[in-house]
DNA sequence: ATCGGCTCGCGCAA
DNA sequence: TGCGCGAAGCCGAT
């Protein structure tokens, strides 16, 4: 189908939805499994063309960040081998914590162990994010399973649970990935203070960027033309198709009499709030958790969507995204992987394909560098670059024609009905538009008591809602929106300040918001004359 | 529909 | 110190 029979169909699709007002199926689901099957079995190929094993392969030391005193694995006499504690990453295949770990329990003729805790209580992580992730662990367990590689799972408190496994288990040495977000980094000082790390070596990898966030640039990017060239001129050297995780060589006595893992228990044992009727009464069903659901949306981005994603990526009323974020965010899928999958069709969509590296290497990773330099403040007014925070200030007393409680943001109750419908689709799919995310965030500033409100209610219902929540991107996302973050000032209006405006107008010059509006059901509750309440301030 | 002006501060050359 | 440049924007002219 070429793009303009495409878009076209989709016109059709979203005019039928308005008249019947039922749901449409988003044809980004894919049923076509032995067409997806085809791309699961050339990425094995792929891998095992690549290399035998990672011990055959040029793996860069840079991806690595050895926090012990310890630095090579020790001489023991009870071989508990090497751990993999998993947590942003949780995949088996394209995983370079893994392939590291792998490694050195090769060379050293080692047993391989991961470990996942869950805390019982993480972020704004509710159902919807644990019934994610739990499926991609089931996978998880399974590809261990054949690989010969001993999986565990546990809930509580990581610091904890970590030192306890490695304690009980003899373990020789430590595999962690890299978060940029401050549990996770406190977790991995905490394990490190307490092992003793002058006789295991304990090492962090970048299993989720491209050119690991410490080597794209040393200090705190100012903005995205800051950080581009610094990841672009190193790209080629980290952007290499990745060997295979192979069948481990060193048996594990902890595999015998294993107990099979009992994920409900698992589920029950977390504590999160289950009161949300938004979230009860909608349930995700255009995307499930695990590398190979994954793969399938990948491939039908491949096939179906990268050709638009030049044109109409801005465009909310037209399938033209990845849909990746939600197997992204919870690293069942790397985004190498899937820059090597697109990269592939490079000649024939040259500008679709640029844009989409331009989004998932340089922008994702600009994130990940936002949230590490900035370890304290990332989701903070204080992490917004001084001239945003002083222009938001002078403005904080600004008249709000229109403020909104919480309540009324969350079920989408506000006077305009695009943005309400942005909220629908929030909170009934589980992610939401690029575009409608900055003008969403954007309208929360305008219509909440302070900046710093605004930020706080933006946050929660991101983090609340969406499957890509609770992630660098997220508070990067929101950071940008409402206090100028990697952005520059802009003409001085009310409340914003300089901080970059949006409005209803300049969507409605961009697309049929029409369409948008009577897909998601967006109604204008208690509107008032005003419809654009600012003028331009002069000078 | 498309385009240029607006506006701002970093980064770099001087 | 001054100038060039980028920027997921808006707005008005054509």
């Amino acid at each position: 189908m070429i793009a303009n029979e495409y878009i076209a169909s989709q016109k059709r699709t979203n005019s039928e939805a308005f008249k019947t007002k039922t749901k449409t199926k988003d044809d980004s689901t894919v049923k076509d499994e032995t067409k997806t099957n085809d791309l699961i079995t050339s990425l094995k190929e792929k891998r095992n063309q690549t290399a035998k094993s990672i011990l055959d392969f040029d793996f860069k030391k840079k991806r690595v960040q050895i926090l012990s005193q310890a630095k090579e694995i020790k001489e023991s006499d009870s071989s508990g081998g090497i751990l993999y504690w998993m947590f942003r990453d949780c995949r088996v295949q394209d995983n370079w914590a893994l392939l590291f770990a792998q490694k050195l329990a090769l060379k050293n003729e080692l047993p391989l162990n991961i470990l996942f805790c869950l805390p019982q209580k993480y972020l704004e992580y509710n159902a919807r994010h644990y019934k994610f992730l739990i499926k991609g662990l089931e996978e998880v367990q399974e590809e261990c399973d054949e690989l010969n590689i001993n999986f565990n799972v546990c809930v509580g408190e990581p610091a904890i649970q970590v030192v306890d496994f490695i304690e009980s288990n003899h373990i020789q040495g430590v595999v962690c990935d890299f978060l940029p977000l401050k549990d996770c980094m406190q977790w991995q000082e905490s394990v490190l203070n307490q092992i003793d790390s002058n006789q295991i070596p304990f090492i962090r990898v970048d299993a989720h960027n491209i050119v690991p966030c410490w080597i794209a640039s040393d200090k705190l990017e100012y903005a995205a033309r800051t950080i581009r060239n610094k990841i672009n001129s190193q790209l080629s050297q980290y952007l290499q198709q990745y060997p295979p995780v192979i069948q481990h060589k060193y048996n594990n006595k902890n595999i015998i009499n294993k107990k099979k893992i009992d994920w409900n228990d698992v589920l029950n044992q977390l504590k999160y709030d289950k009161s949300d009727e938004l979230i009860n009464n909608n349930e995700i069903t255009w995307a499930e958790g695990g590398t190979s659901n994954g793969l399938k949306m990948l491939q039908s981005f491949q096939q179906k969507r990268i050709q638009l994603f030049g044109t109409k990526r801005n465009d909310p009323t037209i399938s033209a995204l990845s849909n990746l974020s939600p197997w992204l965010h919870f690293g069942h899928i790397s985004a190498q992987r899937c820059v090597l999958v697109i990269q592939e069709l490079k000649s024939k969509y040259t500008e679709s394909v640029n844009s989409y590296c331009e989004e998932v290497i340089i922008r994702r990773e600009l994130s990940d560098n936002f949230c590490y330099y900035n370890i304290n403040k990332y989701n903070k007014l204080d992490g917004a670059p001084s001239w945003a925070q002083l222009t938001l200030k002078q403005h904080s007393k600004d008249k709000r024609t229109y403020l909104y409680t919480l309540d009324e943001l969350q079920h989408g109750r506000t006077h305009d009905d695009l943005w309400n419908s942005a909220q629908i689709e929030l909170y009934k799919t589980g992610k939401l538009h690029g575009f409608m995310r900055m003008y969403w965030a954007k309208k929360v500033l305008e219509w909440t008591e302070s900046p710093e409100q605004a930020l706080q209610y933006a946050l929660y219902l991101n983090d609340q809602y969406a499957l890509d929540g609770n992630d660098p991107n997220g508070y990067v996302g929101c950071m940008w929106s409402i206090c100028g973050v990697h952005d520059q000032g802009w003409g001085e209006r009310e409340i914003f300040g300089k901080i970059r405006f949006m409005n209803y107008q300049g969507c409605k010059r961009k697309f049929d918001i029409k369409a948008y509006i009577a897909r998601w059901g967006g109604k204008e509750y208690n509107k008032k004359q005003e419809t654009i309440p600012f003028k331009k301030l002069k000078k």
